[in-house]
DNA sequence: AGCGTGACGAGTA
DNA sequence: ATACTCGCCACGC
């Protein structure tokens, strides 16, 4: 069984909620930036990057890549190893066919679609999410 | 409080 | 396909 349905208790600061959604993706399949946010209903694709890039360790960061399928050129090595073990559907780029820059993930093939279940938790994730959102009250007399 | 920076993304040339 | 611009927004100096 994977780990779903269980979470660490709230309220989560965005970027938490980020990675915490970014753990669901499965082996094999991919998200990207903007998309990863989209899901979580908060926050946009710079929020996504800022939290891969403080990530913990154990965060399938590889599995978060930029629109286009792509990585920055300093991970892309390290996450090239990780596609060839779960099989992730990859594009060879026209400069760099091989494993090093120039790898991208094939949006097409490998982006992932939350079940039903999976779907429900980001859902309560994002109602327990810390936003910074615009001070509206202003009670101020 | 301003200003530059960044694991982004879409649009334009 | 590449290069550059802008909009975006949290952070750190």
């Amino acid at each position: 069984m994977e780990q779903s349905t269980e979470l660490p208790p709230g309220p989560y600061e965005l970027s938490e909620a980020l990675v915490l959604t970014a753990q669901f993706v499965p082996r094999g399949r991919a998200i990207s930036y903007g998309g990863l946010a989209e899901l979580l209903g908060v926050g946009g694709p710079r929020q996504a990057g800022r939290a891969m890039s403080a990530a913990p360790e154990g965060t399938p960061w590889w599995r978060i890549v930029r629109a286009d399928g792509s990585l920055p050129t300093s991970l892309s090595r390290r996450a090239a190893t990780h596609y060839r073990d779960e099989g992730t559907p990859v594009k060879t780029s026209p400069s760099g066919p091989d494993g090093g820059d120039g790898l991208r993930v094939d949006l097409v093939r490998a982006r992932w679609e939350p079940d039903e279940d999976t779907l429900a938790v980001v859902h309560r994730l994002r109602a327990e999410v810390r936003t910074v959102g615009p001070i509206v009250s202003g009670p101020a007399d």
